[in-house]
DNA sequence: GTCAAGATTCGTGTATACAAGAAGCATCGT
DNA sequence: ACGATGCTTCTTGTATACACGAATCTTGAC
């Protein structure tokens, strides 16, 4: 699909930055991911300007560019926005929303209930994008559902661990039939409201499993 | 400041396609704005590289890059998202915001009076940016801010030539009054509606605009 | 022994050379 | 005459060479 090699590159940078392969503050060598990449230069360096663009990495100007790492702050912040983000597609998708994609919402949560019967939390995970990005697309605004799109990407790896902990996947699930209920009834402010405490719960559990983590082993993600 | 002649570029390259130099559906021949600039066609590629990460243009591998132009329903989408974007920093700030800042928002009005009275649009438009930003700020949340500055941005030229139309300084000054207000007495769900509509019709009055501006002359910005 | 100044080295930023795919054109066949 | 196929040319994508600034190391002075 993609023949150029720099964006090929900049996802597995992107990847390795979201599993902690690079911490915070590295400095991404040019010459060394050149060698490793076996590309040159100059592809690495588009790639880390993808990077740089998404916010994963800064530059500093003849110094090079460096992994940056949201701190917990920033995290919370991110969480808070992304919550806003998806009340906002909540209420306008409340508003505006097709018969079609509430069956495809409704189909989304049957196979989540299998995933939460079995306590897979990856397989949940997937059909959780799913619903979330059905809802983005739903608010009728595709400029807004890209942004939406663009954060949840951003944000992954955080939602993602936060299923792990015990009975939030239930509890995931419950909120999920919640908001497909509000959207049904065209309940927006109700919608907007339960999608952004959805959202932000998952900030606040993040929270607490990092803190949780970090008196278990002081490793990375 | 910046010394990278990339960057310099990408913001020149921006401002030409803001001003209309540069039409939908235009390719940036690499080789043509190199020796424009003068300079070889490397940094012309980071600066292209750019602009496609902000979405004002278009890469087609191994076709180039073409200027990507919003229509009428995207520009219509980014205005929605921009008026709720703002209504969601104006709802955190009525909360969060501090004496300091309401103090800063005042002056800024007394300034803003001063160019409506001489119909500076220019100068107001000016004035009506830092108001904003302000308001951002003082969502209290930096990533929200950024985001909302970085949308903020992208919309400038059309945000601006909107308050051209008679009647919509005053109109915009009263609006910003109102919002002041609310944000002091931290009326939160107030500032929220009340920023959501001073940014919403923005986008209806640049409608019209565009509408009228075609029965005239079928020119571009 | 410590600090400062110069030299050296290393890495980014830019220019240029090379590779490869896409578009346009000409020629050949039907 | 029209279409298809091969060639040519042009442009992007990648590699390499060069320039310049930053960081470090060394050397000398106090």
């Amino acid at each position: 699909m993609d023949s150029r090699r720099a964006d090929q590159i900049a996802d597995a940078l992107e990847e390795l930055i979201f599993t902690g392969r690079f911490g915070d503050g590295d400095r991404l060598d040019e010459i060394r991911l050149a060698t490793e990449f076996d590309v040159s230069r100059t592809p690495i360096r588009e790639a880390l300007q993808r990077l740089v663009a998404s916010g994963l990495a800064a530059q500093i100007p003849r110094r090079g560019v460096f992994v940056r790492q949201p701190g917990p702050v920033e995290l919370v912040e991110m969480f808070e926005t992304m919550a806003e983000i998806e009340a906002v597609c909540g209420r306008l998708a409340a508003i505006r929303i097709s018969d079609g994609a509430l069956e495809e919402l409704d189909a989304v949560n049957r196979r989540s209930r299998l995933s939460v019967a079995e306590n897979d939390t990856d397989g949940y995970y997937r059909e959780n994008e799913q619903f979330h990005r059905l809802i983005y697309q739903q608010s009728g605004n595709g400029f807004l559902a890209r942004e939406a799109q663009r954060l949840q990407h951003r944000l992954k790896p955080y939602r993602r661990i936060q299923l792990r902990l015990r009975g939030r996947l239930q509890q995931s699930m419950a909120e999920h039939l919640a908001i497909v209920a509000a959207l049904r009834s065209g309940e927006a402010d109700r919608a907007a409201s339960i999608l952004r405490e959805h959202v932000a719960v998952q900030g606040e559990k993040f929270h607490h499993l990092m803190a949780y983590l970090k008196t278990q082993a002081p490793s990375g993600i």
